[in-house]
DNA sequence: CCGAAGAATCGATTGATGTCAATATCCATC
DNA sequence: GATGGATATTGACATCAATCGATTCTTCGG
């Protein structure tokens, strides 16, 4: 079993919803998964990239991190459908997937300013 | 000592610039107080309140946990930055930082869709 | 095929984290 | 200042997560 690339439902309103516990499970392993210092420099290296990918072989070293400690972080953000796999060849690349991470952006956006007396149900 | 309301810095661009570690430690820190079902849920309750704030009392039942599990992901969303405390009485009031919320979701703001190759005619 | 290079998996270790019972602290009231 | 309600803190425990060395797997070149 490689790894899963099922987008995990994850990204509910959180401030304007009521957040179910199934919701909260969902939404927690995806932020869970960018709450880690290695995995966000990993998603900073390859975003700056051109076409926002790059090869494993090209994050290591700037990573300082052991090569199977760097290759955890990117399957866990494969496994939360920030990054995309590819094969080159003998190399293994890694791309950014924008969708995913405006979606999680989104769980954070905050109700209108102040909707008021707007309290309808 | 109670809690540090000290604003932790964290909200580097992540996608945009190169994150160093530092950054990519502050930030993880951040990301790691939403990452959790419990704190997700806190968040919110709280924020579909009214004045966005909430007592201690009126989350404890609703998030099914027990009462110093619960105060103490209080602390920890408070530590961050994402909720703010204030005493009433015997109560105990959580507000959240619409702010910090923002901040922490502009981390995640994609860069321009693709500078790099020209793809506009 | 064989060997080498790149990357993933395995296994173990160490440290962080969520949870709760028990206890302590703070505050209003009597 | 004793009492009771509302929160916070402490201590203990169990679980999870990060890390790396060793190994395995995959692919390409000869």
């Amino acid at each position: 079993m490689s790894i899963k690339a099922k987008p995990p439902r994850c990204c509910a309103p959180l401030l304007r919803a009521r957040l179910g516990r199934d919701d909260a499970e969902a939404l927690a392993t995806a932020f869970k998964a960018i709450a880690d210092p290695g995995r966000l420099r990993l998603l900073s290296h390859i975003a700056r990239q051109p076409g926002a990918e790059a090869c494993v072989c090209n994050l290591i070293e700037p990573l300082g991190l052991a090569q199977p400690t760097v290759s955890h972080h990117l399957r866990v953000l494969t496994e939360a459908g920030l990054l995309a796999r590819e094969r080159r060849g003998t190399w293994m690349f890694y791309r950014l997937v924008p969708e995913r991470v405006e979606a999680l952006r989104q769980v954070l956006a905050l109700p209108a300013e102040r909707p008021a007396a707007k309290r309808s149900a």
